[in-house]
DNA sequence: TTATATTGTTGTTACTAACAACTTAAGCCA
DNA sequence: TGGCTTAAGTTGTTAGTAACAACAATATAA
């Protein structure tokens, strides 16, 4: 009958399962460092993308300017995150992270990474090559359905 | 150098973008049909499982009890599920969905299952199998990973 | 220069999630 | 049987996630 509909309910099933397995083990792994998920997100997002300002990291993170705001204000009353005025426009500021928050995120990636290293362990490299270019093509066709 | 932890790393930032994505398009598909991403998931749990008690679906869930016993009572207020008391133990309630629960869980898989219809339709079939396979044995081994 | 638009914060509401304390009901055992 | 312990759920509390609306301050356009 119609394959292409089986498998997309065979991937619907997949992606799910890791999804939730990802977001137990988020939970598990980066509470224990005095940050919630959501800043942690933020932590990166401010690692990779440099500062920022405070719409554009709301933008990055598709998440509201008011939640942004308030995720922001966390990180920065646990000191690992600035932020300073935008001397070109009084309206906007700078977000940026503290050294602490520098190292922290360090930190967490790499207990990350190392638990990652330890999942794929068994597994041979090439089924895991293949696994990345393949996750990278759902990921796009996941991003590219999104901007409709 | 270490090549298995290079992959750990392309791994965690590739189904980093995945779950991103994923967590997205949940918020925008399954909140928009009167239930939210949470309740959602117990209703998924209670179709494929079938009624549990509420030790069982927390367990399941790996949420909780308090959570757990919450999400449901949304779900109860919404008319979406049933508690009724087992017979053989006045303690426990037997958790199950009503019709109208089997029927907005059937709409919503059927539209998110859709969704990935449309993202994989670029794709070829022999590379979304391949995917399938590697997403499979990347849930299990990080569900592995965590019962440590 | 007034009108409009943008940036960010605060108020409000609802949901997510855990831990602790508590109620009721089983199960054990002396 | 009566008391002790364990188990199942609920409720109180706290913290975080997330959106929408209203608002103040600043910037831009007409």
């Amino acid at each position: 009958m119609n394959t292409k509909l089986k498998r997309a309910e065979a991937l619907y099933e997949a992606v799910n399962q890791l999804i939730r397995v990802h977001q137990f083990r988020d939970r598990e792994s980066i509470c224990c460092h005095n940050v919630s998920v959501a800043q942690c997100y933020a932590l990166e997002t401010l690692v990779k993308r440099g500062p920022l300002r405070l719409k554009e990291l709301a933008e990055e993170m598709c998440l509201d300017k008011s939640t942004t705001s308030r995720v922001v204000d966390s990180l920065l009353r646990k000191g690992y995150a600035l932020k300073t005025l935008d001397p070109l426009d009084q309206r906007a500021v700078q977000l940026s992270l503290t050294p602490e928050g520098h190292e922290l995120y360090a930190t967490i990636r790499k207990s990350l990474i190392e638990e990652e290293a330890s999942m794929i362990s068994d597994i041979s490299d090439e089924v895991v090559d293949a696994a990345l270019v393949l996750l990278g093509k759902l990921t796009v066709a996941a991003r590219n359905r999104l901007g409709d």
